[in-house]
DNA sequence: ACATGAGTCATACGTTCGTTTTAATCGAAC
DNA sequence: GTTCGATTAAAACGAACGTATGACTCATGT
């Protein structure tokens, strides 16, 4: 293989240690330092430390995205009206999965989605495209055609939760390394108790309205 | 109301910021501007920045611990075995509750949850009290009695579940002001359709083995 | 041969951070 | 009325931060 350039080493060296300590809780000097690369390279390939953050959550949004869309375009090749469990599976699926580079990559990957959703700086707020909501908005009319009577304020709440799902049980993995069984919540495993957990939580009926 | 001391008004102000900004992006002259003290007065009442962290933590965390453990006694007196849906109400309930001081501070203090437990400071992480982990383990217990059959790591899995989607409801609520409905999602309706959709999760049939 | 341009390098700048230090202030006990 | 412990005030410290700058390297095109 081809030995990465000086860019693509920042790139990779920054999305490790934006998933293990933070935007904020990561210097620039560090990640050059674990690059091998110089101090000023960063503002070289990218202008600043802001940018690079918005190029590292692209280069790892993107896969996710486009599967996660895939998904829904095979679905609906099939059938119209996909199920609620299949809708869950193409859109929360694409989470779980391994990044094509390493073994470890697939927990880090959703690892620093969830503290990059979740880091209060505001570079870290503005980085998603169109193509994400795009897909969120199909996903959100599948849903709702899947779940009929269901108010759409309560369905944009139950989104909302299969991503947190998703996104935290990554993030207490990577916190607590449970010296007993480190392995044992992470990859197929996780997957399929989230498809299980989420669906029930999105298949069920609509909250009675108050009073 | 008598005014509030120095120490108090730190405490507030620090809740806020920590909660809006987080542990890093707020600093200690920051806290000591908005509580109109002396940048000192950290140093000397807390010791340091770290330890302010921990005393609003345990200030945020203490009543809603002590509502969850009074909801599983009360539960718990009634019969031997509580029904999902009630756990999940005991469990999940206290983090939507209101705080008693203001109407904002309800989300503000699930906010401030989220915020310190995603924060990958070292020193936002190790603020839990053996309380914390009391009250886990009681409701875990629970759970297991009323969820016969569900391998107790799956049984985990979607503990931490429970967690995710009420904390994380908050975050997207607090970074994303949708400018046409700033205040549905907030308050009493949330929590009917998070204990809707967490119930339903809960009560999710095991996930069979794979192959 | 040599000018060009992208890439890399060491270095410095100005700012902000958490913490510490020293002096001033206040209320109550004697 | 003085003394003393408890707080607050103001200033300063050293370290770490993001960023900008100017020189250097070197393959490439002519």
């Amino acid at each position: 293989m081809a030995l990465p350039d000086t860019r693509t080493k920042i790139l990779d060296a920054a999305e490790h240690l934006f998933a293990e300590r933070g935007y904020r809780g990561t210097s620039v000097r560090a990640v050059t330092d674990l690059a091998g690369a110089n101090l000023a390279a960063v503002g070289y390939h990218f202008g600043s430390k802001a940018e690079l953050l918005a190029a590292v959550a692209r280069r790892v949004t993107e896969p996710i995205t486009a599967a996660q869309s895939a998904g829904l375009d095979e679905l609906l090749a099939r059938t119209a009206d996909p199920q609620v469990a299949e809708l869950v599976e193409a859109f929360a699926g694409p989470l779980f999965d391994e990044m094509p580079a390493g073994s470890e990559s697939g927990a880090r990957t959703s690892r620093l989605i969830v503290t990059i959703l979740s880091d209060p700086a505001e570079e870290a707020r503005s980085w998603t495209g169109p193509d994400e909501d795009t897909v969120r908005e199909r996903y959100l009319a599948a849903f709702a055609r899947a779940l009929p009577g269901l108010a759409p304020q309560e369905l944009l709440f139950r989104m909302r939760g299969i991503f947190a799902v998703t996104a935290v049980d990554r993030v207490e993995v990577y916190h607590r390394p449970s010296p007993a069984c480190p392995t044992v919540t992470a990859g197929e495993e996780a997957r399929r108790w989230a498809i299980t957990f989420l669906t029930a939580a999105m298949s069920a009926p609509p909250t009675r309205a108050h009073r």
